[in-house]
DNA sequence: AGGCATGTTACAGG
DNA sequence: ACCTGTAACATGCC
């Protein structure tokens, strides 16, 4: 899925397109995506407001009236398309063409709105989901509950941190993956951020440094921040919302380069990939300590 | 053909 | 109760 700054820019266009709009209708193409889509609570929709779209690590919420939610998750490949009453598409988040076959073919769950605009969920892998909650649900959330903060808040902070990581023996990327620690940063924006701040992913927490605590904190915010910035990232295919394709991709460092020279001025040394917790991990040995 | 892919979570074992 | 590693989910691409 998009990490945080690709779901904040998903956040944004939304907002900007759908927020105050009435839902008319629900389709349910295929509603079997991670969790199955509850029919009898999407009813429970139709005649609601959207009264305005909110993210909270990667998941979006969807503050509907009568105290409705609506709480999605991309999952790794879950997408919005908006189509407008000329069947034209929106430049939303995605490039999508209405038609192209390939573009339409999963498409999951179409919301009819206002104005004849349909919002539709799109979800290659059906890793995503899409869940209706009341307000007690909602305050009450196991997917929500036990979430770190934001890495862009100021309660992401060198000291936080530091007392998190203490006395815990796990690798570095692995603590920034676990969103109870920090929650929205995946894959790419770890890796990137250790390649950044000069630490090798494996290093065990507590062995940092005050000044690498330091650095990665802040170095998790410049990165996120630039990420939003470029309109996303990463994903093939994703774009901001006017139309210009997020180029942060061109932007990955360490990322994806297996044995490609290092991004770093001065340095020949060739990127190695491991697997860290199953996960892809691309480091440099020479600027990485 | 086989390996890999932006994420989460359930489960087994220590 | 905490920690750690592994596999599973579904589909497409190289």
């Amino acid at each position: 899925m998009p990490e945080l700054p690709e779901v904040e820019v998903v956040k944004r266009s939304l907002n900007k397109k759908i927020q105050k709009l009435i839902i008319k209708k629900v389709k349910i193409i295929d509603g079997n995506l991670r969790y199955q889509v509850n029919r009898p609570a999407i009813l429970k929709l139709i005649g609601k407001r959207i009264n305005k779209i909110y993210r909270r690590s990667k998941f979006l919420i969807f503050e509907l009236s009568s105290q409705i939610f609506i709480l999605v998750h991309l999952g790794m490949t879950g997408k919005f398309f908006f189509v407008n009453k000329k069947n034209k598409t929106f430049k939303t988040s995605f490039y999508y063409n209405i038609n192209d076959k390939k573009d339409n073919n999963h498409n999951r769950v179409i919301f009819y709105l206002e104005n004849n605009i349909k919002l539709i969920y799109n979800d290659v892998r059906k890793f995503g989901f899409i869940k209706i909650l009341n307000l007690e649900d909602y305050n009450d959330n196991p997917h929500l509950i036990n979430l770190g903060p934001e890495p862009l808040e100021s309660e992401f902070s060198t000291s936080y941190f530091k007392d998190y990581i203490e006395r815990r023996n796990r690798s570095v990327k692995d603590i920034l993956m676990d969103q109870r620690c920090v929650s929205g940063l995946g894959n790419i924006y770890v890796n990137e951020i250790l390649f950044k701040s000069g630490i090798i992913p494996t290093k065990t927490v507590s062995k940092l440094k005050v000044n690498e605590v330091a650095k990665i904190v802040k170095n998790t915010k410049r990165i996120l921040k630039r990420a939003i910035k470029f309109g996303g990232s990463s994903i093939k295919n994703f774009s901001s919302d006017d139309g210009k394709k997020g180029d942060f991709q061109q932007n990955f460092k360490v990322y994806g380069r297996n044995n490609k020279e290092c991004s770093n001025a001065d340095c020949n040394n060739l990127i190695s990939r491991i697997v860290i917790s199953n996960r892809s991990t691309f480091y440099c040995t020479r600027c990485q300590k």
